[in-house]
DNA sequence: CGTTAAGTGTTATGTTATAGCGGTATTATA
DNA sequence: TATAATACCGCTATAACATAACACTTAACG
């Protein structure tokens, strides 16, 4: 039942192409400066830091400085493409850009791999327990939370 | 029935009884480096950065540095007498140290005040919804959500 | 084809956090 | 109580994360 609510998997030509066809669709430039920044978020598949990204960008043989790619990913998250990892200083793909987004981000704390997770049943708790205490909360919220992945529970 | 489900209005007095009376317990030293970080905590109200911090100890005529501060709120936030909030870049009291923690945090995008609610909903919720994904988290899991707080709701 | 807005390069700087070393205070142990 | 072991803290330096501001180029659109 929850079987498919798993996001990440897609494969980096999809998500390329999708993430073109979104921008399209919005009238939004998708330059080769953005799409090679989504580019690597998305072979990288898992979080990244900014600097992370300048690294791989250094290892073209580009050489942008921190603000470039800070834009970009302001871009690509304001389009849905790529999320940011706030307890993480990260960013990573968004694998159903146009979906909503009912659920959590669950973060491996050993092999930092991220998992983001759709779940309608987390989403109304936390409105729920919001409500209650008189905040209000955007539409779509995506907590973070570390744990272990299966991968490494095994692993010991 | 979520009435008393919130945490956050013990006075500074009482919290730092509390405080010192956990540290004797655990034969934890509270010394007075601790207790004065722990103090400018608890009177702040709010979350504070620890650079923030480091301003309050200035203006006490005070002059640490920033390992110093960051390693007084390690060494609370091991005893669960403050919270990171890792999304924030801040540190916040804990009114209720000795108590489970399942529930969230609440923090107002607008005026910054955070609440921690307690609600056994949202850790089921979470946990269950980790389990489904094959993660596998702590006991204690402590979501941060940003919203709009009810004063910042009346404000418009 | 000229005007305007959007995007990018670049420099500089601001903000958050930690590594590592050496000295002092506290605790444990004999 | 002497002394060994550990915990704590001051300090310097630097790493890691992020943005302000301005100049220049390119694309969009009449």
């Amino acid at each position: 039942m929850h079987t498919d609510s798993v996001h990440g998997h897609t494969d980096p030509a999809t998500a390329l192409a999708r993430a073109e066809a979104l921008c399209r669709e919005r009238g939004a430039r998708f330059t080769p400066l953005r799409r090679r920044v989504f580019e690597l978020v998305v072979e990288a598949g898992q979080p990244l830091t900014a600097y992370e990204l300048l690294a791989r960008f250094a290892e073209d043989g580009g050489n942008p400085a921190p603000p470039t790619v800070y834009r970009a990913l302001e871009f690509l998250q304001a389009h849905g493409l790529v999320h940011r990892l706030a307890s993480q200083n990260r960013w990573v793909v968004c694998d159903h850009p146009s979906d909503p987004h009912g659920g959590l981000f669950l973060v491996c704390r050993t092999c930092g791999r991220a998992v983001e997770w759709a779940d309608e049943g987390v989403a109304q708790a936390l409105h729920t327990s919001a409500r209650a205490a008189g905040f209000q909360l955007p539409v779509e919220v995506l907590p973070e939370v570390e744990g272990l992945c299966g991968d490494c529970v095994d692993a010991h």
